[in-house]
DNA sequence: TCATTAAATTGTT
DNA sequence: AACAATTTAATGA
C-alpha cells in the first residue's frame, strides 16, 4: 500500500488524475515507494523491467557506461516526471542504468499493473503516446544539434527540456545540479557547459549558483535553443 | 558561535 | 586533463 506521500503523488500527476476512483485505489494498493540517495543506482543495467518508475522529488538520470568507462547521460528526470516506460513496453532487460542524482524519492509502479493501465485506461494511453512524442522531440532536436557545433544552444536546449512543464508539472524553478552533471547531460565537456550556462546568465535566461541553477525564462531558453542571436 | 579542515564545485589553462 | 580558487559542510573547541 502506497503511503500517504505517494497517493498524492499519483493523483495529481498527469495520468493518475484522469483515472477513476476503482483504478487510482488499484494503483495506490500495488505501488510502493523508494527512496533513494545521491549517487545511488536505483536500477541497474542488466536486470529484466518490473517497474515503472516516477519521481516524486529530487533527480535522476538514465545513463549508461560505456566499455572504456565513459559515462554518459541520456536524459535526466526531475521531479514530476516518469521514466522506464519504454523496457516494461516491450519486458526487456533494461538496457540503461537509472542513477539518483542526488536524494531523491520515486514511486514504483509494478510491470502488471502499468499493462493493466494500458489496457483499462484511455486517459493513461493519451499520457504515454504524449511523453512518448515529447521525447521523441527531444531526441530529434539532439541529433540536429549534433551535426552543427551549437553547445550553448544545446545546453539550452536540454535545461529547458528538464523544465518542460508538459511533462514534469512538478518541477520547482531551482534545480540543484552541478555544473559537471549537466554537462553529462548535454554530451558537452564541464568547459563548454560552463561558458553556456554563464553565457545564458548573461541573457538573463538563468541564474547560476554554487551547485545549483534557477531558470528565470524557460520560454525564451527555448526560443534561444533554436534562434541564437550569434 | 567561531575557527579549522575536508570535500565538492567552479573557473581557468 | 590538470590545477587553482571558491563555496559549502562537518567537526570540535
Amino acid at each position: 500500500m502506497a503511503s500517504e506521500r505517494i497517493k498524492e503523488f499519483i493523483a495529481s500527476s498527469l495520468w493518475g488524475k484522469n483515472l477513476t476512483a476503482e483504478q487510482r485505489r488499484r494503483v495506490d494498493n500495488e505501488t510502493s515507494e523508494l527512496v533513494a540517495s545521491a549517487g545511488q543506482t536505483v536500477c541497474h543495467r542488466g536486470v529484466r523491467s518490473e517497474y515503472w518508475y516516477g519521481v516524486v522529488e529530487g533527480l535522476v538520470k538514465v545513463s549508461n557506461v560505456s566499455r572504456s568507462g565513459r559515462p554518459t547521460t541520456l536524459v535526466g528526470i526531475p521531479a514530476g516526471g516518469w521514466i522506464g516506460e519504454g523496457s516494461v513496453l516491450k519486458n526487456e532487460i533494461r538496457p540503461y542504468d537509472v542513477v539518483a542524482l542526488r536524494d531523491s524519492r520515486l514511486a514504483l509502479v509494478p510491470a502488471s499493473t502499468f499493462h493493466w493501465l494500458l489496457s483499462t485506461s484511455l486517459p493513461f494511453n493519451r499520457f504515454l503516446i504524449d511523453q512518448l512524442n515529447a521525447r521523441l522531440a527531444q531526441f530529434v532536436i539532439r541529433v540536429e544539434h549534433s551535426r552543427s557545433f551549437h553547445p550553448d544552444r544545446h545546453v539550452a536546449h536540454c535545461l529547458a527540456e528538464l523544465f518542460n512543464t508538459a511533462l514534469y508539472p512538478g518541477t520547482a524553478t531551482t534545480l540543484q545540479i552541478s555544473q559537471e552533471e549537466i554537462a553529462f547531460l548535454a554530451g558537452v565537456s564541464r568547459q563548454l557547459a560552463n561558458r553556456a550556462l554563464r553565457r545564458l546568465e548573461d541573457e538573463k535566461l538563468l541564474q547560476v549558483s554554487y551547485g545549483s541553477i534557477r531558470i528565470i525564462n524557460v520560454e525564451a531558453l527555448r526560443t534561444f535553443a533554436s534562434n541564437p542571436e550569434d
